[in-house]
DNA sequence: CTTTGTGCAAACGATTTGCAGGATG
DNA sequence: CATCCTGCAAATCGTTTGCACAAAG
């Protein structure tokens, strides 16, 4: 129950209106480790009675992302994936399965971003790692 | 014209038919140092003349992926952007413009990949910077 | 000649939009 | 009670597909 109190303040905090739905879609993302689509919170909220409508789950994560409490994740094609955690990490990407996993910023050190070429203004930076999980090393042999 | 032969020899190289279209789409792609849409590659083809329709750009940037002659770029929501450059290298994306910009390999040294938790297996990573490009810094001001 | 590529139009899936009614602060 | 949110249905956008014809090796 605390826990809900905490998204109603945090939602109230950034200036949106608490309602149902939009309480709904946060806390499911929070919820959640993995990095879910749009269609994936719908009809998860939806999964034993009907909560949200398309449109307003749409909204909801549109309106969340401007506020910065959850932000999109672009790694795979046609789809926008949500991720409610915001601290800046990185990405692991799985070939085989898809799966994404979220790196910690302190498990990938060193990079030098005072060595890029001069006149960009680099504000923020995330790395991106592709190749294969454990659950699939061990199913393919 | 031995820029064009050198095309065409690459296209057979890796198997693919030589049709004026694939060869448009992939010259189009090399001549750019942005990193078009399949729509921008469409209709910058028949900007004067009509040469190429919709699903033979859409079907040529597949197949060109589908070799390794080109890859797809994420970066942006809704659209999936190409880059004929194969490289290994990393990406600059403007905050502000929109403005895709790849940054040399060597130019962002120091990931060290091997500290990133045991049990994944890492094929390959990009860095992914975020900003304000030189351009966009000067209008801002 | 066999295989592969092209072009058209229709289909598709994810996301957005317009608008009327409803809930929130 | 003014404002913002919701839900529905229709619209839109990028991309894919089915199929008949054309071109490449």
């Amino acid at each position: 129950m605390r826990q809900q109190d905490a998204i109603i303040q945090t939602l109230k905090a950034k200036g949106l209106r608490v309602t149902p739905q939009r309480f709904a879609v946060y806390a499911n993302l929070l919820d959640r480790c993995d990095h879910p689509t749009a269609e994936q919170v719908l009809s998860d909220l939806n999964q034993e009675a009907p909560t949200s409508s398309q449109s307003t789950v749409y909204t909801s994560l549109q309106a969340l992302c401007e506020v910065g409490l959850v932000r999109e994740v672009l790694l795979e094609e046609g789809v926008c994936r949500y991720d409610a955690n915001v601290l800046p990490h990185h990405h692991f990407c799985c070939r085989c399965c898809g799966r994404i996993e979220d790196i910690a910023w302190e498990d990938l050190q060193g990079v030098s971003i005072d060595r890029v070429r001069s006149g960009l203004q680099v504000e923020s930076y995330e790395v991106t790692l592709r190749g294969c999980c454990e659950q699939c090393q061990s199913a393919n042999s």
